[in-house]
DNA sequence: ATTTATTTTTAGATTTGTCTAAATTTTATT
DNA sequence: AATAAAATTTAGACAAATCTAAAAATAAAT
């Protein structure tokens, strides 16, 4: 019954919650990614920043340039992708055997992606089919932390008149998925764009027989492949 | 995907782990817990039990008296059964649906329990069926916190000749569970006492149509209820 | 009833991760 | 190129959870 095992992860969750951040930043922008970047999503200070970003480049996960910003190390992308593989296994389990909703899962998956087992998260792959995205339509690393990201194309590339089909988003957040929820939007949908509006920067899309207006801000954020 | 959504929990997981030890001490003495068992179940000084029972007392969860020990307040008792639902319902999981062995999965609780959602453990409780006992044979609290407890009766406790089953461990302990496996033997199995060894306190039983000599420790630890 | 031993608490230090305020460096603007 | 603005780092403080060493209280033994 008292077994509190001492638990010796070699990274604490806070580590981890870096490490995922600046590798997304870092992929994204493809250069040294600035302290306040890494403040602004993670929702601290930049001078909480600067001292953790010493701390991980000491531990290798990190290369830093004092005023340079920081990017990602081989060890720092293999310790994310581990993260990230975790978190959308967890979020894929939510829904498909717990039957959450797509918008209820994040939260707790940024909790459960930090529990330290490869056995478990190996056998939860297996236990799942080996799902190759999440329910947002993100991919999964495999156990090796091979991952095939989406292009960068979103709804707000599309020229007029030309039809798609929704890949995936680009944030979790869950005002956009019930946004999405509310006019039955799902992943693998088909879209088709009306017109692009110069005065607002909206995209006007017919989607499933009805007709709506995208934000430039939503838009942006909705992978698509187009057809045809 | 940036939604790190700070965590509010109103415990940590350390104030969780004390919770739970104390109120484990406070239930099988029922009277104070002195901060030196406290700090050897949790493998930590007493000193720091000490500062840490006067912050969860002012938080409501243990009421203490300085010299005199700590027991625990029906607010205490109600959070640490949370967290034992929370163990046992990721136990019997990981058994059931991910295959781990009932040796393996303790420490892997140890870190689940604190999860911090009541929709995740009940749509858990739901996908499990409701399970009653976790795979050691510990009862699973509801969700209102109601337990009926194994009754303090041992192998240890059984006269010569008795028989009984097996109800369940007294321990998670790792050790116990493999040398269980090594000779076979699992919940509700039927165990006869053939003597009880005056010279060393072993148990002699005979069980699955094997004979076996259990030390006083491993007799102690095992939980059973006679028959006829 | 003293003395001794054990238990418990206090005092002070340490590590982790955060903050504010000030100093420094870099970048942008005149 | 000098100055202003923005970004980054440093310095110092704080809360949480732990430790060691010393002091105080309680319990046990003479
Ligand atoms: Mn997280
Ligand atoms: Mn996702
Ligand atoms: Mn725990
Ligand atoms: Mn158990």
């Amino acid at each position: 019954m008292y077994n509190f095992e001492k638990n010796i992860k070699m990274t604490s969750l806070t580590e981890e919650d870096y490490i995922k951040a600046i590798y997304k930043l870092y992929r994204i922008k493809n250069k040294p990614v600035s302290t306040n970047a890494i403040a602004e999503v993670m929702e601290i200070k930049p001078s909480s920043v600067t001292d953790m970003i010493k701390k991980l480049s000491a531990k290798g996960f990190l290369e830093y340039e004092k005023y340079k910003g920081v990017s990602i190390t081989e060890k720092g992308k293999k310790k994310a992708l581990q993260i990230i593989r975790k978190h959308r296994l967890w979020e894929f389990f939510l829904v498909e055997k717990l039957n959450f909703k797509w918008d209820e899962i994040h939260v707790i998956a940024e909790q459960l992606e930090h529990i330290d087992s490869d056995e478990l998260i190996d056998k939860l792959e297996g236990y799942l089919n080996y799902p190759k995205f999440d329910p947002h339509g993100d991919p999964i690393p495999d156990k090796h932390g091979n991952i095939t990201h989406h292009k960068d194309f979103t709804v707000f590339d599309l020229e007029e008149g030309k039809q798609a089909v929704i890949l995936g988003l680009k944030t979790d957040n869950a005002d956009l998925l019930k946004f999405l929820d509310t006019h039955q939007i799902k992943l693998q949908d088909t879209l088709k764009v009306l017109a692009k509006n110069k005065f607002d920067n909206s995209v006007s899309i017919e989607i499933n027989g009805k007709q709506i207006n995208f934000t430039e801000k939503t838009a942006k954020n909705i992978y698509v492949k187009t057809i045809k």
